[in-house]
RNA sequence: GGCUCCAUGGUCAAGCGGUUAAGACAUCGCCCUUUCACGGCGGUAACACGGGUUCAAAUCCCGUUGGAGUCACCA
């Protein structure tokens, strides 16, 4: 068997969706579990959409994820040129296109923007029986009246002739075989009349000249693939496998798209997800590993990713899984790629010379993605309002009078301290609460609460003391004493 | 609307004719614990419906219903 080629062929138009990045990753993994190679081409044969910035997205995204293609048009593999607008200079697309219309597969139309709109509307106020295509009118130009034209500078667009009776029969490595009456296809342009090849017909011809042995892309495309298929069955090039993915959806189940928030890897990341996260995650949807498991890095994936286990549904992007995996992620990071990405958070809301570290080893465990840190950690820069009614706990049985209790005799205690570490703190309290012969909560909660002023913090009241310091912290339960003794 | 595809818990999903119908997220409860987390244990929860085929159907076939995708000189 000839060795497997894949392509990615994003067009740069802005954000990269994230179908689009899980269509890149199951060719890349395709590509790389068989020792493939991987291939990046640039589809920009749209000029009214193109942005030029869309072009470092595609790059950074791919370079972020760890999808490095073996070629693309910043690496010559021998099949360039990898981006459509320079293979265009050649004129080879409309060479092929010629190619076609000399075989009878495919002709020149002159048909107005006009006649093609009010063809358009009279086909639907038709009983609905009618389908919705192009009518052939131009099929039935002589050659002479082709030339004139042609000759006269009409504009002009090349369409695929597709047969009007019989069917097509296409194979899909997931869905199998697919059946369409020739009737249901329209004549697609193949040629614009800026002279640019459409997506379908340089698409076709390009993974055709670049030996691409399987064609993977979105399931949005399965109803055009029997057009595609005829247009290599018109120029006898052998068909390609086609992987059709399910499509990711939202949580009505409706394709993703912008609004959803998460749509595109950028959204992704300005949320706080990992990278590996997020090629993990996308992984998982539509596909699944054949042992128990759902943490696995790229790496991993190319072990063991079977495309023939994709599945046929579509699959909801669930951003409360892919949250718990950012977690998990997160969790199992080294301190130090940690405090990359939590130290710039961190600092956004604490402003005071605490031990930002310290504060970072806290929340690390207590996180899915980064902006969660802000609401855990901002009682440090400043003590929040809080009522006295925190003071009482029934489980670590607290109330008002005997917290009162506790923070006054803690209070002369804390002060003679002066080793305000985790350790230090804690053989203080220890000691109390065992000559006081008291249960840890009856102590340590109201240390905590007084030191915080939250239900609840990431550590306990050690390690809050710990970074706040002996002076803030004593400033702390004094203002918790008064609070209690006003109450 | 035409065409095409899809159909296991709320979500991702295993399952390929015989299972007590996995697992994960979420949810609920318990344990651990100075709070919250982490970790551990357990619970609730699914084969859309109707016909076949078969000794046997979540698994195969047909229909119904439901959902999605697509119908551009966009990709």
């Amino acid at each position: 068997m000839s060795k497997i080629r894949t392509r990615f062929a994003p067009s740069p138009t802005g954000k990269m969706h994230v179908g689009n990045l899980r269509t890149a990753l199951y060719e890349y993994l395709i590509a790389k579990h068989e020792n493939g190679t991987f291939v990046l081409r640039i589809e920009d044969t749209d000029q009214e959409r193109f942005v030029p910035e869309a072009l470092d997205i595609i790059y950074n995204t791919m370079k972020l994820t760890g999808l490095n293609h073996d070629e693309g048009p910043d690496k010559d593999g021998g099949y360039g040129p990898y981006v459509q607008s320079e293979r265009m200079k050649s004129g080879m697309y409309l060479e092929y296109a010629k190619e076609l219309v000399e075989k009878g597969e495919a002709y020149y139309c002159f048909c107005t923007r006009e006649r093609l709109e009010s063809l358009r509307a009279s086909s639907t106020t038709e009983d609905g029986k009618e389908i919705a295509k192009y009518d052939k009118h131009c099929l039935n130009l002589s050659k002479e009246e082709v030339e004139a034209n042609l000759k006269a500078g009409m504009p002009y667009v090349i369409r695929q002739n597709n047969p009007v009776s019989g069917t097509t029969t296409f194979h899909d490595a997931i869905y199998g075989d697919i059946t369409v009456e020739n009737e249901e296809l329209d004549d697609m342009i193949l040629i614009k009349a800026d002279g640019y090849p459409t997506y379908n017909f340089a698409n076709v011809v390009d993974d055709h000249l670049m030996g691409i042995t399987h064609v993977v892309r979105g399931n949005e495309y399965l109803s055009s693939a029997p057009k595609y298929n005829r247009l290599y069955e018109a120029f006898g090039w052998e068909v390609p496998e086609y992987v059709h993915c399910p499509i990711i959806t939202d949580e009505n189940h409706k394709k993703l798209a912008k609004r959803s928030g998460h749509a595109s890897v950028e959204d992704l990341l300005g949320q706080g997800f990992l990278p590996e996260t997020i090629v993990n995650f996308v992984a998982l949807l539509g596909w699944s590993p054949s042992e128990d498991r759902e943490i696995y890095s790229l790496k991993e994936l190319e072990e063991v990713f079977d495309y023939h286990h994709i599945s046929k549904s579509p699959a909801v992007f669930d951003i409360t899984k892919a949250k718990w995996m950012n977690g998990e992620y997160i969790k199992a990071m080294d301190m130090e790629r940690f405090l990359e990405y939590a130290l710039p958070v961190i600092r956004e809301t604490v402003k005071k010379e605490y031990d930002l570290t310290k504060i970072a080893e806290l929340v690390k465990t207590r996180i899915e993605v980064f902006p969660d840190i802000k609401e855990k950690i901002d009682f440090f820069d400043e003590l929040p309002e809080y009522d006295v009614a925190m003071y009482t706990h029934k489980k670590m049985k607290t109330n008002s009078e005997n917290s009162l209790e506790v923070l006054q005799e803690m209070l002369p205690l804390l002060e003679e301290w002066e080793d305000y570490s985790i350790a230090g703190i804690e053989s203080l309290c220890k000691e109390y609460i065992a000559k006081k012969e008291l249960k840890n909560g009856r102590v340590l909660w109201p240390l905590r609460t007084a030191v915080s002023g939250k239900q609840m913090t990431p550590g306990g009241a050690y390690e809050i003391m710990e970074i706040l310091g002996k002076e803030e912290s004593l400033v702390r339960i004094r203002k918790g004493i008064e609070m209690l003794e006003n109450a």
